[in-house]
DNA sequence: ATGTCAATTGACGCGGTGTCAAGTAATTTG
DNA sequence: CAAATTACTTGACACCGCGTCAATTGACAT
């Protein structure tokens, strides 16, 4: 409520921000936070109800000091179904290591409790609608491969540019984040875009 | 050692298999898996030094007992690269189902122990190298693309065909395992084969 | 029958999350 | 100015799961 109260908030949010961004959402503690927040462990609960959901305010936190859906929406003004698809998998290809931090912590989550997981779900939707309006742009211009439907071309793109792919190319496979986006697009194209047009 | 010993241990081996198979992975306990081994909590520790060790050496036991090296060696009898690539792509991916449970459990424990870590690490160098093998098959028969290395294009492939992808598709999309290989098998084409020869 | 080995039981320490109660310090409000 | 409200602190504690230890039992082998 009071203004306090909101700035407190908001420095434990940047603390969990920080340490998750360092640690790349693996050993990050009540306490860690608590104590870069400067505050005491318990006081944090009186911000947050449990760990799962300081995580998930964190995302959105981070979500919206980035501004994603802007950044993500930018790909609209593509003039062709090409341009879109190739917009939008720069767009969230170069968001991706932004926030891998803190996304991680939440993937890690997702595997044991139910919130984070329902939480990745709904960030992970986003980026599928992203996908799917590209795949729109590309059938529209009539140039979605036919051996695919809609839906599973949707599906494909998605998986192509799933977190955990940017995560073993770049992290597993030592790519730089530019080869990483040069290489998503080239085969954003090639399993997508009808034969002739290719390239 | 002892006759009785060794059967004890396969006895608690496949206690956690099955119960990280029903689970996929998630919140399987020490006591569980005692409790099911019909062994109280504490003798499993007799077997094993902790609970990351267990895992790990249910997923070697597993491999063991379904034949993984044979079963993706198989694809080595292919006459040509095509064949090769496509032959692993089936082995590879349908061997997944088989094992999701003990994996996925393994790729959690990953994200918190050094362990589980190198263990994942090296089950996966051997999946690497079956994507390695095809893809040189592929280049000796000059149909690899020449947009990737060889080393960039067994990186793609490896990508293509984690656990992840797999999970993402089947559990996240909905797709049968039919589906699955199929598409694989149309992707890690047009992915890698060079133009003139795609299908 | 004696010794060895597998397993049991009960207890405990550790680390991390989450809760509770009592107290303090600052700010607001009558 | 006094009283109430708000944000936070401190210390204690319960719970859960992992891992350890010591003392005991029961089986089997020579």
């Amino acid at each position: 409520m009071s203004r306090k109260n909101i700035e407190t908030r908001t420095r434990i949010l940047n603390a969990a921000w920080k340490l998750l961004e360092a640690d790349e959402g693996s050993g990050v503690r009540m306490s860690d936070i608590a104590k870069t927040a400067r505050i005491s462990r318990q006081a944090v609960y009186l911000h947050f109800p449990n760990r799962t959901e300081l995580l998930i305010a964190t995302t959105r936190y981070l979500d919206e000091v980035k501004n994603v859906d802007a950044r993500l929406a930018a790909s609209r003004n593509a003039a062709t179904g090409l341009e879109r698809l190739e917009a939008f998998v720069e767009a969230w290809g170069n968001y991706i290591p932004e926030v891998y931090g803190v996304a991680k912590a939440l993937l890690v989550m997702k595997d044991t409790d139910e919130a984070a997981k329902l939480a990745w779900a709904d960030r992970m939707a986003a980026v599928r609608a992203g996908c799917k309006a590209a795949v729109d742009a590309l059938k529209n211009d009539g140039l979605l491969t036919t051996e695919h439907s809609v839906k599973e071309a949707t599906d494909i793109l998605w998986s192509l540019l799933s977190v955990q792919t940017w995560e073993q190319l770049t992290r597993e496979c030592g790519w730089s984040q530019r080869r990483y986006v040069n290489a998503m697009k080239k085969l954003s194209n090639k399993m997508l875009v009808a034969r002739p047009a290719a390239q």
